[in-house]
DNA sequence: TATTGTTATACTCTATAACTATA
DNA sequence: TATAGTTATAGAGTATAACAATA
């Protein structure tokens, strides 16, 4: 077990029980500022590249290829007018699509161009080694700690917190 | 074991050794979706409360009062311009104290006023409080798993992600 | 000269409110 | 009337560049 394993296993298995507003501290504490590495991490690279809503966006519709506007909006979990403005930008920049769905007028069907693809692959790529840069000198066993508790996480998170946006 | 737990379970024991690279898309879908739940509970609030960078100055300087500007942008993770922008519009509010620092009259020392601890506190209860709720379903087990992996995710990205701004 | 902090500028994210077009 | 999407407006966060004051 590495050290870093072994300093905090005595915290956590040895003390009187761990309670949500505990668990709740350490929250505010690491994903602010795990999040503030990977927008720094994403703004870093060559010209514009993306942002990480940008990124997440694209992400979306490259695995749902003709989404509408709204599936997008509740993917990021924003409202529609934000995911909107999102979209534009990719629009204008060519890496979004923006067609008319000929059953439902009302509707927009978005897809990826191939410069938009290319542009996608390219952030998650450099993204995941840089990623994978810092989580690689972690052994196996933290690594799978790590992915265990995000999952967890998550997972509460989207069943209790209800849904954003309209 | 809660169904949740059991659920995930087999993934993370069964199968092949987990890469950095599976991690790391996990902590991609994970983070920002989090992040955006905790942004939008803090913005639910009553009046125009805290966004979380400036719920995040005020708890540092709840606990090092009189601290610079620098030590504030450090915290944060942000470039100076940011952090003073950031702290002007909390002084602005009522909630922040910009004193000159004797000693070092290139310094600014900060210190929250009585309204700023009133409203911090007033905002890391009701923060802490709604999640709590959210983990609060969770069974005990779970929760330790949760806190384990983000403060091993915590301390993997304080080790190899190099500092911010200047 | 180096450091601390601010200001100017520019861009993205984000929400609410009001609007258009379609169903 | 209800829904999909846009536009207008406003404000926060963020960076870089340029600056002032102090050490």
């Amino acid at each position: 077990m590495d050290r870093a394993a072994r300093r905090f296993m005595p915290a956590a298995r040895a003390t009187t029980r761990l309670t949500p507003n505990e668990c709740a501290r350490t929250l505010m504490e690491t994903v602010p500022m795990v999040m503030r590495f990977i927008r720094a991490e994403m703004r870093r690279h060559r010209n514009p590249l993306l942002s990480v809503p940008q990124f997440r966006a694209l992400a979306f519709l490259h695995h749902h290829p003709g989404a509408c506007l709204f599936n997008v909006a509740d993917h990021l979990g924003v409202t529609r007018p934000t995911a909107s403005v999102i979209v534009d930008r990719l629009v204008r920049r060519g890496l979004l699509l923006r067609t008319e769905d000929p059953r439902e007028r009302r509707r927009i069907a978005l897809t990826l161009t191939p410069k938009g693809t290319a542009h996608f692959e390219r952030a998650r790529n450099a993204t995941r080694a840089w990623m994978a840069g810092v989580l690689g000198p972690c052994p196996q066993a933290t690594l799978e700690r790590i992915a265990e508790g995000l999952s967890l996480l998550g997972r509460a998170f989207k069943e209790t917190a209800g849904s954003i946006g309209t």
